[in-house]
RNA sequence: GGGCGAAUGGCGGAACUGGUAGACGCGUUGGACUCAAAAUCCAAUAGUAGCAAUACUGUGAGAGUUCGAUUCUCUCUUUGCCCA
């Protein structure tokens, strides 16, 4: 056999492999009480156009988990379906006159394919796209069943306008005051919307957090902080002044401070404003208010501007301290009550404020080193301490007992109230676009609402329509909009809802994808649910692993359906792939195919002699176009070569820089696995069994068995990578030497199995290669062949390894000293010299200590 | 400003419960094969000194606990992410 036929041929074998999976349905899933399921999904990605290096990456690592639960004789469901509704397809449509939908079931059908070259595990049966009228049609009626629950409603309120993309932004779509997607300035307006009221829930998703044992740390942290909850005091406040107000009610977290009250702020849209709309001076500042922006970022950096009032406001606990009451652009209508106290010596903002306007700061916390004649000078004070100059809340600690006994204090003279405040707000799901899930509302001529009745489910959306209108293109559809139901005339909700929503239940139809007459059957949600582990990336922390949490939650309020309360079980966040990024000398990007890279030189291949500029290595994206390609490389070097090197370079969890080199190496690898496979292929078919038999192989093999299977338990997806050239390199030694066939091919192909859940295609070659062709499961470990009858000591003389001496198994102290002592290099360290103590560990090393 | 995490060779990274630091890969260097190159194979590769055996130093910095610290504690520096 020459070297050429003997290559191994990737698109031959990667493509055999996925028909024959394909036909015979391997991945398929089915209830099977007798069997242990285990659902593993990796978040839906949304159709684009083509995939990314991201998916390869979270998909391969979702495969490797099935694969190998699937091997250890889990009932695995590995599902995939498409996030399909959205704007990029409205754009797209728009900007070459398409239709949105044939623009995404191009995609799909591009992208499934792509996804299939990968030789993922999937069981494309189950497959779903958000944006078909069989997925979207239940979403309708669970939103109507949540109408009816009262979790669903309308309201006018402050939104966040993205002015690009026309359309609502949730507060979670807002980073650093830009739109999540055009990255516009929001802007504040005032429309009705419909919300859900995850706000109901902020209790129970914040406890919940605690039950999910196998979810990443700072992903609960980051949810914990998003519900923010606060322990906090409502106190109202007498008010003497020129209008007909009496009374403002505030809500603050720190009524410790109360005697260190100098003024009360008031959000611009307090209903007190009412008694300045005819005041030029008010609306000024009002107007002023509305260019901060409403984030609380912006108002934290932005300058605190105010406007006083004729009003006094008294302080409860000490009637004779009368303060000026302003309005301030640093609160917040939504915050409280839309007003707070300012105590200056310990608030940040309310020193600043006071500053401003000349505002007296009274100090009434002190650190515990300070005495009581402490004064805050030139920044307020936040740490912890000793109440002080406040009377009956003096000597009081700072904060453990300051807070809580003030409110006990403040209830019992009947001025103030305990109170719980979430920092949570509803979440407003209307969208005024086209591409996206109906919601099944109408109105009267009134403009009273009404819900579709559920037989008129679904609402379809209209099909090649104008998309070119301003604002929503379903606005201007009159003989969509307008119906009659019973025969009376209504307006369709021309809103869309939220893709968002689309995505927080998915989960769940992949339970019961065929499922007609609702989203998912009990039964079989009963079986699969939850969701044991779900991996993606952390940049969904909050936004849509909150927003599923809650729709379980609420799918299962009052009736109590699920026997689960949380979607998902297991949560792993991968990191992303990241490339380095180039630019001209005119810093247009370069893609890493415009560049060169000759030695450590960087040559332009569009200009001649032109220069490149290398930056930082970055998170792939199109807009810096370090993008590589997966369609290019798996054409190039294989499905399992990509595999192996998005898995080998870094930690699963942490971000993987690409390397072409890398690449190329892993590439190679599987060449040489292949030319070691037909070694020893030869040698098993030689049955020269008179040779002696091999431990040393049996040893080495049960070794790996155990450290990969603990490697892959515990998503130590690189070293399994590691631990397979390691495979590669005894096996490669090993083989030459005299091993009986049976006894080289048992251990062969238990380590090939080891082999599966990463670089699938090759590994079943191989097996089949060698007459396995029945199905394999995971080899077990043999934990007596883990222990080794001959070990290595370390030797430390004083704590320092000087020697290591390989002894027998249980060496006691006695003999293993004996040993050390006529040894040579051990002799130069103990010779004359005293020995003081010994350390031994048995089976491990021992320390001597002497002298020195 | 607050919270959470990270820091190990030229690079990515490994190290079980405190017990041989640097597995594995990339890169680099040397060698074999070749007219030559590519590919492939073999060897070396933390630093310093030494022909070598070996010694000393070494896991961001400094301290502490310990017979023994990459691992535990404290302080600091740098850096990443999230929130503000």
């Amino acid at each position: 056999m020459n070297s050429t036929t003997n290559r191994y041929n990737f698109k031959l074998v990667e493509e055999k492999w996925q028909q024959k999976w394909q036909k015979s349905k391997i991945f398929s899933s089915k209830i099977d009480k007798d069997r242990e399921k285990f659902y593993c999904l990796e978040m839906f990605p949304y159709p684009s156009g083509k995939i990314h290096m991201g998916h390869v990456r979270n998909y391969t690592i979702g495969d490797v988990l099935s694969r190998y639960k699937s091997l250890v004789g889990f009932n695995v469901l590995h599902p995939m379906g498409w996030d399909a509704f959205g704007m990029p397809a409205e754009n797209a449509a728009k900007e070459n006159n398409l239709d949105p939908k044939d623009w995404t079931n191009k995609n799909i059908s591009i992208m499934r394919e792509q996804l299939k070259g990968l030789g993922l595990s999937i069981d494309w049966d189950r497959e779903i796209s958000t944006c078909s009228e069989e997925y979207y049609k239940h979403q309708q009626l669970f939103f109507l069943e949540l109408y009816e629950k009262g979790l669903v409603y309308r309201k006018e309120n402050y939104v966040n306008w993205d002015p690009v993309d026309q359309t609502v932004l949730a507060n979670e779509q807002v980073i650093d005051g830009k739109g999540w997607r055009s990255g516009a300035v929001v802007e504040r307006k005032k429309l009705n919307q419909w919300f859900f009221k995850i706000s109901k829930f902020s209790e129970e998703l914040l406890s919940d957090l605690e039950k999910l044992k196998e979810w990443p740390n700072k992903v609960k942290i980051m949810q914990k902080n998003w519900i923010g909850k606060s322990f906090g005091c409502e106190i109202s406040f007498q008010t003497e002044g020129d209008l007909p107000v009496k009374e403002i009610k505030c809500f603050t977290t720190r009524p410790d401070t109360l005697f260190g009250f100098s003024f009360l702020a008031l959000s611009v849209d307090h209903e007190i404003s009412k008694y300045f709309s005819e005041n030029q001076e008010f609306q000024k500042f009002k107007k002023e208010c509305s260019k901060t922006g409403t984030t609380e970022e912006a108002i934290a950096i932005g300058e605190k501007i105010g406007f006083k009032t004729n009003l006094m406001a008294i302080n409860p606990l000490d009637s004779s301290q009368k303060v000026p009451v302003f309005f301030a652009n640093f609160v917040l209508m939504d915050y409280g009550f839309g007003a707070v106290f300012g105590c200056p010596a310990h608030d940040q903002r309310d020193f600043d404020f006071a500053k401003k306007y000349n505002l007296k700061i009274k100090t009434v916390v002190r650190p515990l080193e300070e005495s009581d004649q402490y004064k805050v000078k030139n920044e307020a004070y936040t740490g912890s301490g000793v109440i002080i100059n406040s009377k009956f809340l003096n000597d009081l600690k700072v904060p453990e007992e300051s807070i809580t006994k003030t409110i006990d204090i403040l209830e019992e003279k009947k001025i103030g109230q305990k109170q719980i405040n979430f920092r949570l707000k509803d979440w407003g799901v209307s969208r005024q676009r086209y591409w996206g899930c109906p919601i099944p509302m109408v109105y009267d001529e009134s403009g009273n609402v009404f819900p579709i009745p559920k037989k008129d489910l679904p609402v379809k959306l209209p099909e090649k329509i104008n998309l070119n209108t301003k604002g929503n293109p379903l606005d201007s559809i009159d003989d969509w909009k307008n119906i009659i139901i019973d025969g009376k005339k209504f307006t369709r909700e021309t809103d869309t809802l939220d893709t968002f929503v689309c995505s927080s239940w998915y989960y769940l139809r992949f339970c019961s994808p065929n499922e007609k007459n609702y989203g998912f059957r009990k039964d079989e949600i009963d079986y699969w649910m939850p969701v044991d582990q779900y991996i993606g990336g952390v940049e969904h922390a909050i936004l849509h692993l909150l927003y599923s949490r809650f729709f379980i939650k609420a799918l299962g309020y009052q009736d109590n359906e699920f026997k689960f309360n949380e979607p998902f079980k297991g949560l792993f966040t991968q990191g992303m792939v990241c490339h380095e990024t180039y630019k001209d000398e005119n810093n247009n990007w370069l893609s890493p195919e415009e560049v060169e890279i000759i030695g450590d030189k960087f040559k332009n291949k569009l200009i001649p002699g032109g220069t490149v500029k290398v930056g930082p290595s970055e998170s792939m994206s199109k807009s810096k176009k370090n993008v590589i390609d997966p369609q290019n490389i798996v054409k190039g070097y294989g499905a399992d070569a990509v595999r192996l090197f998005i898995l080998s370079d870094s930690p699963p969890e942490k971000d993987v820089q690409w390397s072409d080199q890398g690449m190329i190496a892993s590439y190679k690898f599987l060449q040489k696995l292949w030319v070691l496979h037909n070694k020893v292929k030869n040698k098993i078919n030689k049955k020269n069994d008179n040779s002696k038999e091999n431990t040393d192989l049996e040893k080495f093999t049960n070794q790996m068995i155990n450290k990969i299977t603990n490697n892959l338990e515990n998503f130590n997806y690189n070293v399994i990578i590691a631990n397979i050239y390691e495979i590669y390199n005894y096996l490669n030694k090993e083989i030459e030497k005299q091993i009986p066939g049976h006894v080289l091919k048992d251990n062969y192909i238990k380590l090939l199995t080891l082999f599966l859940p990463a670089i699938p295609h090759y590994t079943s070659e191989c097996l089949e290669d060698l007459g396995n062709i029945d199905f394999v499961s995971w080899p077990k470990t043999n934990k007596d062949l883990l222990i080794d009858d001959k070990i290595d000591y370390v030797i430390q003389i004083n704590g320092k390894k000087r020697l290591i001496l390989n002894e027998n198994r249980n060496t006691d102290q006695e003999s293993l000293l004996l040993k050390v002592k006529s040894n040579k290099v051990a002799e130069r360290y103990l010779k004359d010299q005293e020995i003081k103590k010994i350390i031994f560990v048995k089976n491990r090393l021992i320390n001597i200590l002497v002298n020195e």
